[in-house]
DNA sequence: GCTCGATGTGCGATTAACGCACGTATGGAG
DNA sequence: CTCCATACGTGCGTTAATCGCACATCGAGC
């Protein structure tokens, strides 16, 4: 049946795509048959359809994700006017917390990080970078968000299997409700040892752009925050950089042409 | 003619999904139209395509990026593994040198930035992210880049129209040849003036990933080079930092299933 | 009230996409 | 060396998805 409203092969090339964004590395065409569901002939026509286009490039009997795929990231990035509006302002508070500062936001069922800086004495690195996915659910950037997010998604987010990361990830819905519950009323949200053991994030709330919120986020040992005056100061950082970042559904709308062309 | 190796949709609805990138922001159907020159029917059903897949969000009248396509720049980035291999050591060099510096390769004809690290005191910022594009004839980056590329890439670049950026952008094919050797004999290419008035950009060469050469980077204002031993210093940090990222295209390739899903 | 542009829709013609089936290349095992 | 399993490339008939014109509606601006 024809829609005129969907393209079927777009919406099937781009699965294919994700299908490079999850396992990374070299996906050869029989991988990606077995993970897309499709035809042979299907993936193989998409998948050459993505390295004419610049996503894809072949590697011996695969493919690799391209460069190309940064360029979006990049727009998006550019919209947000991430280079200058956030990063100073990341970077500023990374390094008067010495720890890292993320800014993040919800893409599908995962919160993601849209940009992120790490203070000079980078001492530990959990290796995440732009783009990066995060649970929702045992994280305190995941929390915050979902506090922020309308509640069809937040019961989304809890009717999922729960996963458990750590030892001690909580995986009762009425308790991981209530956190959530309890970052939206105190307006911060932390966890600790819920998705790495050891690890403790503190996210507190951050403009919004249409519906989507943003989070502030800083990661440390789990220890990090007994103190409630280190707590305190860390909530007053991140709270000062959320006032900085400012609106971030609020720059001007007008200046498209902006920027050298 | 049904064509065995081509999906004429898909490639039709990432080149509308590439209108998004270059000018960020929203935009409306009559714009993507325009641009992208496919019929308003067909563009209407990619743009809701897109949408639904969430590639785009819509927003008023029109569309915006939605941060969807940050999770493929994560694929890319986490395939490199950036966030612990690459970051912490543009980080050390930023702060070594108090500059900005930048992982970057190509993307088609431009030069594109992988990662990049700005030092504490971040003075002036160019607004450059993960994912922003330079121009490859007119940047110190896109030189190096271009002097680690294939001959018919180089031509393709000096065939283009030349652009000038600066009041001493240099447009003489000859010379622009030549810079790019110059580039590839000596190890590392300088470019002062050449794009952003007042400012400089020193590049060395990192491995490659397959085929495509990757490049450091860094900024500073136009004199901070001046010094010949101001730039050896530069140099010397620059090609440190580039022994340690290591040959990219060669980290191990076994390890497929890594990371938490 | 009129005009212009944007948006949503109906529908017929076209042809692009699908996927089965066949032949080939590769590469590991015996 | 042979055999087998797997991946790859291709031909082609069928199907229906895509295309793009045409019409209708809506809202803003003059």
């Amino acid at each position: 049946m024809s829609d005129r409203t969907f393209a079927a092969t777009l919406a099937k090339g781009l699965d294919v795509l994700a299908c490079f964004e999850e396992r990374a590395g070299v996906q050869t065409m029989p991988e990606v048959v077995e993970r897309s569901g499709f035809d042979r002939a299907t993936v193989r026509r998409l998948c050459l359809t993505l390295e004419a286009s610049g996503y894809l490039v072949r590697e011996g009997r695969g493919f690799r994700l391209a460069p190309r795929v940064l360029a979006l990231a990049g727009g998006y990035l550019a919209d947000l006017d991430a280079g200058r509006r956030v990063q100073p302002v990341l970077r500023e508070a990374a390094e008067a917390l010495d720890m890292e500062v993320a800014l993040a936001t919800r893409d599908r069922m995962q919160a993601i990080y849209v940009d992120r800086a790490a203070p000079a004495s980078a001492r530990v690195t959990l290796g995440l970078s732009v783009g990066s996915t995060l649970p929702l659910l045992h994280t305190a950037v995941g929390r915050m968000l979902l506090a922020r997010s309308a509640p069809d998604i937040v019961e989304a987010a809890l009717a999922r299997p729960p996963v458990r990361h750590t030892e001690t990830s909580e995986t009762d819905p009425a308790t991981l409700r209530s956190a959530i519950e309890t970052a939206r009323d105190q307006g911060y949200c932390i966890a600790r040892n819920a998705f790495e053991p050891g690890a403790a994030g503190v996210a507190v709330p951050v403009g919004s752009l249409g519906d989507r919120p943003f989070v502030l986020a800083t990661t440390a040992t789990v220890n990090r925050f007994d103190d409630p005056k280190a707590l305190d100061e860390v909530l007053n950082a991140l709270r000062h950089a959320s006032m900085v970042v400012g609106r971030i559904g609020q720059r001007a709308e007008g200046d498209t042409a902006s920027g050298r062309g």
